[in-house]
DNA sequence: ATTCAGTTAAACTATATAGTTAAACCAACA
DNA sequence: TGTTGGTTTAACTATATAGTTTAACTGAAT
């Protein structure tokens, strides 16, 4: 029973997550989300009480599963070219496997702003800046980067990966009317995006 | 009669852009649009009957007006170099003024992607990457791109400028933790931007 | 055998919303 | 002065949806 449980409550998790990421917290219906689960709207209501209850759960996990890829990025392993192109391998990788992910997260952070900030409350940014200044300090001298301005080269670097995918819709239109295959324009990203952000620090 | 008709209409179309970039076309209410144009719910529909119709008056507008603004980039009057350090301060200067687009015409276009074709349907992208492409030819050698890789610096070129607009809510989030003005950062971008991608580019 | 939790089906409530309608109002104007 | 078209008010219809309720069913545990 307790097993049955445990899968029907991630049969529901599942569900509510593909169409929520799918719809958004608007576009998606209960029933909707129950028809996925294979169960019935009563039996839905009996585990997640409410449409917001049960939004709350599916975005808080798929918000922590988006901002835990960028941890990599802090931790004190590789050179911070190596960082770079291990970084943007990884992350497209992941972003091939859950290309709905980025808009879905965004949209839903624009529509409520409060949302980030209870994502972002355990997060300490200055702890975090401080270490990757401290880790590549040595190797700084070599780059265009002054502490300063690291917030805008780590936006910048999110943003290359990130961005064909948010405006995945937009992109595909473009690409298709030239021949090229989105996948195959993501493929290449992997290291487009790494050497052009090598270049871009080197002086 | 007919200048207080248009002015009635004008105002409708201002109200239903205002509360459609805010909450999209799901979370917008049409007694919400009659209300922001100061009339009544059947005034409103006098004008547009359905509330698709109205939407997709204001969808067209916004996302032409947006996709508008990568025009310059076309234009065969500046170098390589300067056309980059134009674009960035020009076209981050009108989303400054226009700090929701991004995401709204990102989002509707992700929740509908059919939308985006009728847009694209009178641009010519061969014909555009071609012009461009023969318009910077001979300072092609001095660069890092083959014709084959416009794509991609186009979409980083894009990404750089557009992602912290359509990402605000998460960027201002990160920003504030680190005492960092989202203003004043947008107006450093400008020259980070630019800098950055000659940068890159460059042998 | 009884109990109990998970489950279903189906009807139900309550509410929000798009869109309609009809009657009246009013300013221009012919 | 009477007509006309933009406008209001308010009530209305129709529908979609979130959430509830109730009765019945099922399979496992005690």
């Amino acid at each position: 029973m307790t097993e049955n449980d445990k899968l029907t409550e991630e049969k529901i998790f599942e569900a509510a997550t593909d169409v929520f990421v799918d719809k958004g917290m608007d576009g998606a219906r209960m029933q909707d989300i129950a028809i996925h689960a294979g169960i019935n709207k009563a039996l839905l209501h009996y585990y997640y009480r409410t449409k917001d209850q049960l939004f709350n759960a599916v975005f808080e996990m798929i918000a922590g599963k988006v901002l835990k890829k960028f941890a990599p990025v802090f931790e004190d392993n590789l050179s911070l070219e190596e960082k770079i192109r291990f970084f943007f391998k990884e992350h497209i990788k992941f972003l091939q496997e859950n290309p709905k992910l980025p808009a879905f997260v965004l949209n839903e952070i624009n529509r409520n702003p409060a949302r980030i900030k209870k994502l972002l409350k355990n997060v300490h940014f200055e702890t975090l800046w401080q270490k990757l200044y401290e880790q590549h300090k040595s190797e700084l001298g070599k780059y265009n980067i002054t502490e300063d301005a690291l917030p805008q080269l780590m936006v910048s670097i999110a943003a290359l990966s990130v961005f064909p995918f948010a405006a995945r819709g937009l992109i595909e239109g473009i690409l298709d009317k030239v021949g090229v295959d989105f996948n195959d324009y993501i493929e290449q990203r992997k290291e487009f995006a790494a050497e052009f952000v090598i270049r871009a620090i080197r002086k």
